[in-house]
This record gives structure tokens, C-alpha cells and sequence, in this order.
DNA sequence: TGCAGAATAGCACGGTCGTTCTATTTTGTA
DNA sequence: TACAAAATAGAACGACCGTGCTATTCTGCA
């Protein structure tokens, strides 16, 4: 629950908070005005955003983003009012969409394992399918790793937000049971991160056959690792004297 | 001794041949003429390969590469003749140094485990070094990954040459008894592929302090799962089938 | 229906980019 | 030392970039 007010917040800084009540109330005149504004807006961000998943945030230009949507560069410009303002924009809407597809769909899902396997499946998901569109939050941490500035700031909280989700899965997980109780949550995390990354790599980038195949069995050792069900094994020296 | 020959192939092209002899016969006139050109050549492909793991391939310009070698723009052009090709010869240039730092002083290790583990151990101090520099192989699999042509082309033959070595690395553990006869090769390349680019993204992106110690004791938990030592458990069963 | 104000278009500016062409300087050697 | 060739500089090109300014069109309400 805590996971999802983190990041309603984001989502709520997103778009105004006077454009979301009036839909609601149809009160402020004013407001009402601004729906024409408000709708094309979202048509560039979600053309904006299949562009830079394709060519990156760096790739973006308000040129041929005014090409993509049949409109003149300053008509897109207008909407923005910076390149910058317009990147952030488009990295707000891919956490929603992260968010809607990946977080919130898991956390139908019990605490426990089953959430943690479906917070990855559903990650993995994502990746997998946007093999022809690629990830922002990859693609965008290698654009901005040297970029200091709001949008570097913007991706860099939406990230962090992501994964501090996942580990609160794991926490909760080992909290209620699922996992040894010796787990290192971060570590844990750390492994499946680098899962998601090796096959984005490999599979969009190296176009190399079988990679989510070895995603996810990769996801199955961790758990092999990390499951009470492995420990079990070992139940009698599991004593655990366990230095690191 | 194959792995080595395979790069080797590759370090070949990046320089004409004529320009090698040239330096052992001193034969030929016009070839000689052409060492200062080279000497300042290379010095400007080194300019342009920290310039790159700064701010990436994509972000490399001529006239930005000019103004750090206190050259004109044309007179760096001159030596590449697109930059394209001096995209190239950054890659070219970053794979002698890969193959420098990583693959050469890890060959010194007898084939089997301590071969994997230095390679490994190479690996990640190349890439945790460039913490504040950035290795091309990852941000420019992340650039190109859409882009085809030339550039794409040399960067990702570099980058399977390097991953084949890894990866031959390991089989030959694997024959030679270090690891467990079942082991999958490319499974466990893949799961090494993830730390690192794991660690990468967090160490260099998000600033996360202990990502070193997590791709480390990653890495033993690979160990611990294909190692025999793990496997020696069941030693009963090691009589090893080792098909490959 | 008419009228503010929002939404969009058109145009131009300064800047950087890769590239080309033509001098000019520098190099290595006969 | 003189000379051919290589190496470098300089200026200019067309293209695209983000952005600001000023019309023009469109929208929604009185």
C-alpha cells in the first residue's frame, strides 16, 4: 500500500491537479477550456514516447515529433515549452504505463513470493515485448548516466521508485515467510536487475534467440537460492553460521 | 589460443598492415612519410574514445573532438574521412583495450576456474573504474540497438567476440572438471552478462554505493551454483558424463 | 451568435552539425 | 637544400536543431 502512494505521487505530479478535479466536478470554466489542450498534448507525449523508445530520450526532436503528429514544430513546442520539459513528460508517461502494466497488475497478487514472481514476469514482459521498442529506463540511465540536470533528475526518481518497489515485494516476502530469513534483500534485487538488463541486452541489441529462456531460468535460480524451499535441504546445518 | 586468434583478426583491421611492416622494414618511401599522420591519428582516436565514454558514440562530434586536440575540424576529418569511420575506430580502439586489460592478463590464469574468475574479476574493474568514464560496449549496444549500419555492425562483432571468449572461457572450466558436468554454458555467460551490466547501471547511473560488493558476491553465488564444489555434495553422481 | 482566450501555424534567428573545396603549412627524403 | 607529397587549416555549404515572435485559426461559453 505504501509502494502505491510512492508512486501515486509521481503520477499525480505528472498532470495538474486542477485538470484532474475538473473532469470530476466541471466546475472551473477555465479548466473546462483547457480539455482541447489537454487531449493533444497527450496524443504528442504517446507518439513522443513510441519515438523515443525507438531512438531514445536523446533522439527526440520537436521536428519530426511535429511530423509524427501532423502538426507544426511550434504547435508541439507550445505544449511543452522546453525539449526538457517535453523528455520529462514523455518519461511520466512511461511510468504510468510501467506502472499500470507491471505494478499494479502484481499486486492483485498475494505478499509473498507470488508477487515478487509476478512483479518480475510482468517486468520481463515488458522488456521482452518492447524488444522492437526498447525500455527508457535502460536505454535513458545510459543516455543521462553523465548528464546531470532535471531530466537525468526525473528518470533517476522514476527508476529509483521502481526498484524500491521491488524491493519492498522482497522484503515482504521474507518478511511472511517465502524467503530464508539470511536473505539480502538488495542483493536479491541487484540479481534480478541484472537479469532484466542481460536480457535487454542480449536479446535487442545481440538479437540472440533464447534469451528470455535464460531470464527466466536465471529468475529460478535466485529463487532455488534464495527460497525457503532450498534451504530446506540443508535443514540440519542450516545452523547457519553464515559469516557474509 | 583459438579465442586469442579470433581477436586478433580484429585488432588487424583496425590498422592497414602496410602501416605495420612499415615500421620493422622502413622499406617503402611513402609509407614512411605517412607515421606522423598516424602518430596523430591515434592520438585523436584516444581523445575521441574518453570523449565517447563520457557522452557516448552518439554524442562524439568532430568539431568537439577538434577544439580537445587543438586541431581544425577539417584536419580531423581528414584522417577518417566520415565519422562513421571514426566511430569505428573508437570501437576498434576500445576493443585493443578490452582485449588489453581484460582478456590478455586473464589468459596468463590456467584455463578452468581461475581463467573465468579473472575474467570476471577484469571485467568488472574495467567497468567499475569507468564508473566516472563509462564502457561503450553497454552504452553503445543501448544507442545503436535501432540504428543499423557500419558502426552497429563493428561494435556488435566486437562485443560477441568478447562475449565468445567469456563464454569459451567456461566451457573449457567446464571440460577441464571445474564446473558441473550439467552445467549450461551460455545460461551462466548470461547470468555473468547481467551482474555487470548491473552493476553498471547502478553504480554509474542510479550512485548506489556497494554495487562492487553485490556483482562480487553475485558472482559467488554463480560459483556456488555451477561450481563442482557445490556439486560435490553429491559426488556419487560426478562421474561426470562431460559431453562436450 | 459573437467574443475572449486558448490552440496552432508561419517565419526567422542563432547555433551546431557533417562534409566539401581550396589554400597553406609541414614532413620526409633525393 | 629543394621538392613532391602528406598533413593541416580555413571558409563555406546545406541541413537540422531549439526557441522566440507574431499572425491566424479554432474553441467554448455569455
Amino acid at each position: 500500500m505504501s509502494i502505491a502512494s510512492l508512486s501515486a505521487k509521481l503520477i499525480r505530479k505528472a498532470r495538474p491537479a486542477e485538470g484532474r478535479s475538473a473532469t470530476l466536478t466541471g466546475k472551473v470554466p477555465s479548466v473546462r477550456a483547457l480539455q482541447k489542450g489537454q487531449q493533444t498534448k497527450l496524443a504528442i507525449v504517446d507518439a513522443a514516447l513510441s519515438l523515443a523508445t525507438q531512438i531514445g530520450l536523446e533522439g527526440l526532436s520537436i521536428g519530426a515529433l511535429a511530423e509524427a503528429t501532423n502538426m507544426s514544430k511550434s504547435g508541439v513546442f507550445a505544449h511543452f515549452g522546453s525539449r526538457e520539459e517535453l523528455q520529462i513528460s514523455v518519461i511520466h508517461q512511461y511510468f504510468a504505463l510501467f506502472e499500470r502494466d507491471v505494478f499494479f497488475v502484481a499486486m492483485e497478487q498475494p505478499r509473498g513470493l507470488p508477487r515478487v514472481k509476478a512483479l518480475f514476469a510482468n517486468w520481463m514482459k515488458l522488456v521482452a515485448e518492447e524488444i522492437q521498442a526498447g525500455c527508457i529506463f535502460i536505454s535513458g540511465a545510459v543516455e543521462f548516466d553523465d548528464r546531470p540536470g532535471p531530466v537525468r533528475d526525473a528518470l533517476a526518481t522514476s527508476v529509483q521508485t521502481w526498484l524500491a518497489a521491488m524491493n519492498r515485494s522482497i522484503v515482504l516476502a521474507k518478511a511472511c515467510g517465502d524467503l530464508r530469513a539470511d536473505v539480502d534483500e538488495e542483493q536479491m534485487a541487484f540479481e534480478i536487475h541484472g537479469l532484466i538488463l542481460a536480457l535487454h541486452y542480449e536479446a535487442r541489441f545481440l538479437n540472440k534467440p533464447g534469451s528470455i529462456d535464460r531470464a527466466n531460468k536465471g529468475f529460478e535460480n535466485i529463487l532455488a537460492r534464495y527460497g525457503v524451499r532450498a534451504a530446506s535441504k540443508s535443514k540440519s546445518d542450516s545452523i547457519s553460521i553464515s559469516i557474509s
